[in-house]
RNA sequence: GGUGCUAUCGUCUAGUGGCCUAGGACAACGGCCUCUCACGCCGUAAACCCCGGUUCGAGUCCGGGUAGCACUACCA
């Protein structure tokens, strides 16, 4: 019998969702949508002294940004968090009870024990003997419910003595874990140690218990998630089997790390500090240590762009093709095409994926997304809002220089003269596109510019090509001329979409501010 | 240190014993287009970690090195 495809994405609200995390979520995403599965999400807050503030909230926003759905668990619906299914409740924080059963069931079936070992104690053992490892060798010279009689453990439990509970990894056993990328992975238990399951402390249990018990009581089908997991498979394998649990183990698969763009190492927050990209999905300000980490969503990144240059980090599809919509990504997707190897961030890339993208808005929706980059340069240049420009100018003005941005802030550059008018002249153009003769082209050009019947394209250029022609000028000395007045630089869009847009008086009022400015 | 995973152009990767004089994409470089700068198009350069073995034949299989990465917490 085929088990319903259940997968689940389980991050911690430690922070901000790194782009690794972002891509591990998609994987799952999609392996879900392909298998007509569902895709869970659960909260690991089995840590409190790591809970950071709006992490959650975040993480759900990321992912609805993303358009990564959830069926199942918690998810965000119009700034809301909602939880849903049959499973929950979905933090583990809310769980307690759920797990002090289970944690009973290993120690009356003797697969875990009680240690009362401070951490201190620990420390200290670890300092005094090199490569210190709670297991079947040293247990027995510890303080746990396996060395000391049972009244005594009973008595220090009652009194409020703060303890754990340990998994009783049994010696000499090679561990066999088949992962779906990586094939069979043995890993002998005596490298394992006794994985702390359960802390009294906080009265919650440790990531590894916490994961089976959830991804067993969710029905979680397939566990997709990071390499760096992976040497703690055997141990997850070791639980589901000390559960009874064995015959309904969730399959694994391990996906390779992202690596740093330079150097070696895992991507991290510093990286994308220190090269100046982001390295998660939205900006966060983190309430517990006052950092501001920037998103891609405000380096003015399409969501699509960042989905399609994630997917291909660590995958690749059944042919060729390399823009994917998230619909064909579910089509295509598989497994056994995901890398074994880390994949080194490629920043350039994401950059080009975001041109494809950009390319594909209209550009009604890329005059809305810039309308308030462009506002804040307008106020900055001093432009009153009376004359600030209309969304359809706008739109226009963008149709003619999108293609020649990778993001929508870039459109700043490629467009302010069209707003503001040049009152400094690119000195390199200058000196080589402003010649001696500059001057009368530009006065007698003005003259023509006044009496045109119409300011069409069209009409302009056959005039001011005939004009060109008549007296011999060189095309490229008075059209280079012409663009420093208006733009100020030899640069933008073809002339004549330049003096459409501007209008007559705007482009003849240019032209004189040239002729009296340029020396 | 121990254990595990991995190893093709600068980067992401294709490649599952002959189709490989190793393919695609990003970046780089050159050309074309052109009033400019871009875009676009065309092209160039660029890689099988090393050593053995198996085989008629190895990037592809095996062994050993080497290197990189991950894990080695009362973190996930």
């Amino acid at each position: 019998m085929e088990r319903r495809v259940r997968v689940r994405f389980a991050p911690s609200p430690t922070g901000a969702l790194h782009i690794g995390g972002v891509r591990t979520a998609l994987y799952n995403y999609l392996f879900a949508r392909q298998h007509g599965g569902d895709m869970l999400l659960r909260i690991e807050d089995t840590d409190s002294t790591r809970f950071v503030p709006g992490a959650e909230e975040y993480i759900l926003e990321a992912l609805e940004w993303l358009g990564i759905g959830i069926d199942e668990g918690l998810r965000m619906r119009n700034g809301q968090i909602e939880a849903v299914g049959e499973h929950g409740p979905y933090r583990q924080s809310e769980r307690r009870e759920i797990y002090h059963q289970y944690v009973k069931q290993l120690l009356d079936s003797g697969h875990a024990y009680i240690a009362f070992d401070t951490p201190e104690e620990l420390e200290a053992k670890r300092a005094e003997i090199p490569n210190f490892q709670y297991d079947a060798r040293t247990r027995m010279q510890m303080r746990n419910s396996l060395t000391m009689p049972a009244e005594e453990v009973q008595r220090l439990v009652d009194g409020g003595e703060k303890y754990v509970v340990r998994f009783k990894v049994e010696p000499d056993e090679d561990v066999h874990v088949h992962d779906l990328i990586r094939g069979e992975v043995v890993i002998n238990s005596n490298i394992l140690d006794d994985k702390v399951l359960y802390k009294s402390a906080d009265d919650l249990p440790t990531y590894h218990l916490a994961n089976i018990v959830d991804d067993h009581l969710m029905e979680i089908s397939h566990v997709i998630r990071g390499e760096e997991w992976l040497p703690s498979a055997p141990l997850h394998v070791l639980l589901y089997r000390a559960f009874g649990w064995a015959d309904t183990m969730p399959q694994f698969a391990h996906l390779p790390l992202l690596l740093k763009p330079d150097g070696n190492g895992k991507l991290s927050k510093r990286d994308g500090d220190r090269l100046g990209f982001p390295v998660f999905p939205l900006e966060f300000h983190n309430q517990k240590d006052g950092t501001v980490s920037s998103g891609y969503r405000e380096s003015g990144y399409l969501p699509e762009a960042v989905i399609n240059f994630l997917a291909l980090l660590g995958w690749h599809g059944s042919g060729d093709q390399e823009l994917y919509t998230m619909d064909e990504l579910i089509k295509d997707f598989s497994l056994d095409r995901v890398s074994k190897s880390g994949a080194k961030f490629d920043y350039e890339k994401g950059k080009w994926f975001n041109h494809q993208y950009l390319q594909l808005r209209s550009n009604e929706e890329l005059a809305q997304m810039f309308w308030p980059v462009l506002e804040e340069h307008l106020r900055d240049a001093g432009i009153p809002v009376s004359r600030y420009p209309e969304k359809e100018t706008v739109a226009k003005v963008i149709g003619l220089t999108k293609d020649r941005v990778n993001f929508v802030p870039e459109l700043w550059e490629q467009t302010n003269f069209f707003f503001v008018a040049p009152t400094e002249y690119d000195e390199k153009s200058l000196k080589k596109r402003w010649k001696e003769d500059s001057p009368r082209h530009m006065t007698e050009l003005l003259a023509i510019l006044e009496g045109v019947p119409s300011w069409d394209a069209e009409t302009l250029d056959g005039i001011v090509m005939g004009w060109i022609a008549d007296k011999e000028y060189g095309v490229g000395i008075v059209m280079n001329a012409f663009r420093i007045c208006l733009v100020g630089a030899a640069r933008g869009p073809h002339i004549w979409a330049i003096t459409d847009v501007l209008g007559k008086e705007e482009t003849l009022a240019r032209v004189r501010a040239a002729l009296n400015n340029i020396h």
